[in-house]
RNA sequence: GCGGUCGUAGCUCAAUUGGUUAGAGCGCCGGUUUGUGGUACCGGAGGUUGCGGGUUCGAUCCCCGUCGAUCGCCCCA
């Protein structure tokens, strides 16, 4: 590549590299999720980055925007047509069916992990990019969408998220669904005229998108289009009814969205999206819903199933207390027999479970400066007078205080300054 | 894929309606202090103004293209 010799590298569209208080973020994001998994009692699943390209053209549908231009598909040395997932659910479902996981259901599992989707990069949204994802496979009670939802609704409050609601919504059973899209599709086709140009396709190719359309002239339309409501099949009512029940009895608060409708086709029953307004355009922060047909599509076992994911770049960017890495304690050694020192120092002070740095270069004043800014709390010089009277200075940074310490007592006096 | 805005040092931004050698703060490196940080003072490095072309005596500034960022649409986490 001649041409690039001048170019300065550059990350590929839609990557990005974090460092600092964003990667920090990025990480207490999935440390919070970690935590909230473990006490829901959600276990870790890890699936591929790459699958067969059929895996996601047959769960995804074939008219979604997904599969018809935003997959990253190559082919590999073999000729086979491989595409770095732009989803979780349909690599967990395939991994359920190819390996017999059948056996453990009902299964409650997490992953986490980045994304592909070849798409117009904007805030909150990248071509990769990355989710925590929660499945709860091989269960059709509605106590589990409570639990999954609920397990959602925590993770958010532990993250200290606030400005996020809950919209829910069901898409009813089966004949619910199909009952409900043909009034929708006979509603919107008599009035075909005063439809936008992107309704007009969507009455093609996924009609209850229209719903939440935001084009003025469509939401007029939308306004006394029929609900949902009346043609829900008495099972798929008293699912709806039992879902909202257990998430009031979970204290978790909520807001009917009767318009909420979700991209995928394997979708049945519950629906909701956490939505926020400060993300400009990308309002959703954690999405999910019921897609009992998933598997069995897969060829695998008819198998309940509900599960949501959430962005990642998307919740760190709501997180607002930047969590910093911290230091306990910074060594300056000062001299040759200090280097030496310092290392049997900082050996036992990292086996004992403290977080420690060291000044590798510089006089006394840069490693100092440096001890300070590592956020060190407690910094230990050491230089030729302490090696010879088997003592450590230790020093407050806070304070300025400073002691001399016996080396032999120096973790127990750590312990008690760090406390 | 479509439309709007933007692109100057590592970062955040200046540069008088097109005019000498493109500046500042922060950061970085060094010094005042070769055993003491968060303050102060002094000095230094660092830019083909995203890239390519055009107009002009002369372009950071005007025009076109391209790449990237950003906002919205589509879709979605």
């Amino acid at each position: 590549m001649t041409t690039d010799s001048k170019q300065k590298m550059a990350p590929v569209r839609g990557m990005q590299d974090l460092l600092g208080e964003e990667a920090a973020r990025f990480e207490h994001v999935v440390d919070r999720f970690r935590d909230v998994a473990r006490r829901f009692g959600f276990r870790p699943v890890m699936v591929p980055v790459v699958e067969h390209t059929r895996v996601f053209q047959r769960t995804l549908g074939e008219t979604t925007d997904v599969v018809a231009k935003e997959m990253y598909s190559f082919e590999d040395r073999g000729g086979e047509s491989l595409t770095l997932r732009p989803e979780f659910t349909a690599g967990i479902a395939r991994a359920y069916v190819s390996e017999g996981w059948q056996q453990f259901a009902p299964l409650k599992l997490v992953t986490h992990g980045p994304l592909f989707r070849y798409e117009r990069p904007q805030k909150g949204r990248y071509r990769q990019f990355h989710q925590i994802d929660a499945e709860v496979l091989g269960a059709g009670e509605p106590a589990a969408d409570v639990e999954i939802i609920a397990f959602a609704d925590l993770l958010l409050k532990e993250l200290g998220i606030g400005g996020v609601t809950l919209q829910l919504n069901t898409l009813g059973d089966a004949q619910t669904r199909t009952a409900w899209r043909a009034a929708l599709v006979a509603h919107f086709s008599a009035h075909m005229e005063m439809l936008s140009q992107d309704s007009r396709r969507r009455l093609e190719s996924n009609p209850l998108r229209i719903l939440d359309s935001k084009d003025a002239g469509d939401q007029a339309l939308v306004a006394d289009a029929p609900g949902i409501d009346g043609f829900m099949s008495a099972e798929a009512g008293a699912f709806f009814e039992s879902v909202q029940k257990g998430l009031q009895a979970s204290g978790v608060g909520f807001v009917r969205a009767a318009r909420l409708v979700r991209g995928f086709d394997y979708y049945r029953h519950t629906a909701f999206e956490f939505v926020t307004d400060r993300l400009g355009a990308q309002g959703t922060v954690i999405g999910g819903g019921r897609y009992d047909g998933l598997v069995e599509a897969m060829g695998g076992p008819p198998t309940p199933a509900v599960g949501w994911a959430g962005g990642i770049e998307r919740l760190m960017m709501l997180v607002d207390s930047p969590v910093t890495a911290v230091i306990d304690v910074a060594v300056v050694p000062m001299g040759a027999a200090a280097d030496a020192e310092a290392a049997a120092i900082l050996a036992e002070l990292r086996s004992a479970g403290l977080s420690t740095e060291q000044g590798w270069r510089g006089n006394a004043k840069k490693r100092m400066e440096r001890a300070a800014r590592s956020g060190a709390r407690v910094a230990l010089i050491l230089g030729d007078d302490e090696v010879a009277a088997g003592t450590v200075t230790v020093k407050l940074l806070d304070t300025g205080a400073q002691e001399q310490v016996a080396r032999g007592d120096l973790r127990a006096r750590l312990a008690k300054l760090l406390a």
